[in-house]
Parts: C-alpha cells; structure tokens; sequence
DNA sequence: CGCACCTTTGATGCTAATCAATAAGGGTGG
DNA sequence: CCACCCTTATTGATTAGCATCAAAGGTGCG
C-alpha cells in the first residue's frame, strides 16, 4: 500500500508523434511506477500499448479497491472531472501513450472507437461488480483465473501473475490470507500448481471454471 | 426473483419520431416490467427519459446483483455483442426512448455524447465497486442513502425509494435481513425516521455521511 | 550470507448469511 | 368500510465464511 510511488515515466521518443491527431508523448514505465494519482488534474488521458497496468481508489483508512486490470489496448485516464477519480500504477514493465485531452474532443473516429471501447469495459465491470457483491472466495478466485487463462477452454493452462497477493485481494476484494488459502487449497486438490510464487499452471482448466459460479 | 415479467411496453405514439436521427419509438413502462433479458437479442438500446430502472445480472443459481441504477437520461442496452448481457427492468412508472442501434453508429454528435455519457458512468461504476469489495453493511446503506440524497449536504432529507428491500440488497450486495437490520439500526439512533416503508426522512444527513466510509 | 519483503499457515473472532417465525402493509372483495 | 390474504419487512437465534491477529517459512537481492 505504501510504494515509494515514485512517478518516473521516462519519454520514448522526446518530440510529438505525428501519427496520430492528439498523442503527445510516448512513455515508458516500470512496476510500481505512478501515472497519476487520484486528485491530479486530468488534462491527459493515456493508452496502454504494452504491459500491465491497475486502477485503484482509497478509502481514506486505507482499504484499496482495484477498479480496473488494464492490458495494451486499454484505455485509461478518461474522465470528464477536472481530476482523476482513481490511481493508476504499472505492475509491469509498460509503454504508454500519452493524449491531450482537449485536443482530442473533437476528432471524429476518435469519439467512436472511445465509445465502442468504453461499451466493452462497461460490460466487464458489471461482470466483476457480481463477482464483488456475489461470489464466494473460491469463486472469486477461479474467476480471476479462468479471466487471466483466457480463451484455454479444457486442459492446461500457464497463467503469469504480475500481482502480489495483496493486490489480488484488492482486486477481489478479499484479504491476502485468503488469497493465499484458496491457491493452497487449488493445489492440495491438483486444480493448479506453483511452478513459482507468480507463475501458475493450471492443470485442470474445466475444475477453474466449474468452480466459477457462472455457467 | 420470480416476476410476471411481463413486456408490456406501450408505445406513446404510433409513429416513429422525426425529432431524432434513429428514435424508432416513445414507449411507457411501469414497475416490473422487463424491456429486455439478458440474452436477449440486442438490436436497439434505450434511454430512460423518466422514471426508475435498474439493470441486473443472474448467477445460475438464482443470486442475483443489480448492477446499475439508472434515472432520467440514463442510456442502458448499450452492448456490441449481438445479446444483451444484463437484464433491463422498470422501478416505477417511465417513458423510454428507443433507438435502432445500426442506424445510430454513425451519427456524429451522438456519438460525442454517447462517450461522454459512458465515461460519467464509468466513474460511478467505479465508485460501486468500491463499495461491494470494501465497505461494511452499514457503510453500504449509508452510501446508498447518501447517493439517493443527491446534494444535500446538511440537515434533513425525504427520500422515496423505488425498491424492495430485497432489490436494495441486490444493489448492495448483501440480503434483505441486513438491509432490512441497518434501517432499523439507523432509526434506533434517530438517524432516519421511515415515514412509511418506502418513504425514508433522514433526520441527520451529516451522520450519514459520516458513516459512508468515504472522506 | 543476511536482510527485507512477501507468502503461507494456524488460531480465534466478528460480521453478515442463513434459518425461522412474527409483524406490518397494501389490495381486494364481500 | 372492514376483514382477509398475500406480499414484504422486521426481528430473533444460530451458523458459516471470511477477516483479523500472530507467527513461521520462502524468496530474491544487495
């Protein structure tokens, strides 16, 4: 919960991209690295190219609530506030595209590809508000994997976490300890294996899903 | 769970409006009508022009989570799947709008608001999620009734629910008796006063506020 | 090699769910 | 208008699941 959260998003390349209308700078970053954090002022919204990003917000005690997984492709920092609502941390090695935000409100098939990505997103979070307000532990948890194993329907899986327990639990909205739990309990039973702390083989990829509470 | 749910939109006028590029009908609802299910083809998508809904999805076993509230202005049925992955039902008596969803992909500034529409919501989508990953029972009603307040900062608030308890409990993320237990918690300490079940005075919104958990 | 951090495991407690019964509304028809 | 019924809400007793508290075990890195 505490990073040292230093912000170090190093430019790719130091003048404007040409490219596209509105990308102002390209950028790289590194796990834990802070591209802004809640309360900023918003004046530019960004693009995962490459990597792995969270979004979080904080209760002022201190709980976490990852809102958001990003991938490359994923869009993040739109808002229409003057500030950012949440914090956005890399959790691995990540480019990123930088765009200004007024310059881009006007640009035409802009505003569409925005809409049609903001619709898919739209989606995916009602899928994890029923997992937050509905599913147990362990459906949480198998949920989560089934999620990062992607389309592998039957048979193995090899899933990389690029998260710490605790931030899976705050994405699950769970507690480290049982986090830790359900993966010992996926392994006592051969669902999965450990090939190491953050690499995870899934042996038996319909017993993930049967235990999804979907389906 | 177990509605009538019978569709029984009524058309407020036969003919389609010119008034907009892609309206293709005016329609009146009332409570517990259903204006699609999850599944459901999706060739158009709505906007609430007023009243009250809400959007929920089912587990198979029956649990169920509303996953958002929607007012007047609300769009809902937006999806770029061919179905409906959330089921669309009436709170109380409303007139919604209908459009044809391939005729509007290409209007210009529709689609300008379309996203400025989806980024708002994404924000409270976020705000939710919080909430079912993080916060106590009584922090969840608190925040509920704080949102239903609106801007009242201080002082008294009147707050007419449109839902059962068990809906509110759906929303929320925990059961009817919960629910159903914090009002009663909150009217013991004179926090609210229930002017009739679904009629709720709150006699000190600066103690709601206090217990949402939030600043 | 040793330190710092993260993870796992164990013991216990608490919150909210579940199970169960009573009470309160809200409509309807006599 | 009132009695009755059905639905919804409240309250109580108990349980289960996850959180919390505590300690030991791994892992990686300087």
């Amino acid at each position: 919960m505490s990073h040292a959260a230093i912000i170090d998003l190093r430019p790719m390349r130091a003048q404007r991209a040409v490219s596209d209308s509105c990308e102002i700078q390209s950028l790289r970053a590194d796990q834990h690295d802070i591209v802004f954090y809640e309360g900023d002022a918003a004046g530019r919204y960004f693009k995962l190219i490459d990597g792995a990003m969270m979004l979080f917000r904080l209760l002022p005690d201190g709980r976490r609530q990852i809102v958001e997984l990003l991938g490359p492709g994923d869009y993040f920092g739109l808002t229409l506030a003057d500030e950012y609502q949440c914090t956005a941390e890399v959790l691995r090695p990540s480019r990123i595209a930088a765009y200004d935000r007024s310059a881009c409100g006007e640009a035409g098939h802009f505003q569409q590809m925005l809409s049609e990505y903001l619709v898919g997103r739209h989606a995916a979070m009602h899928g994890h508000m029923v997992l937050l307000g509905r599913k147990s532990a362990m459906e949480r948890i198998a949920t989560f994997l089934a999620g990062l194993a992607g389309n592998v329907e039957e048979g193995e899986a090899r899933i990389r976490l690029s998260m710490t327990r605790q931030e899976i639990a705050d994405y699950l909205g769970l507690t480290i300890e049982t986090v830790s739990r359900s993966f010992s309990d996926l392994r006592r039973r051969g669902v999965i294996a450990m090939e190491r702390q953050d690499l995870i083989l899934i042996a038996d990829m319909s017993a993930i899903t049967a235990l999804t509470g979907d389906e």
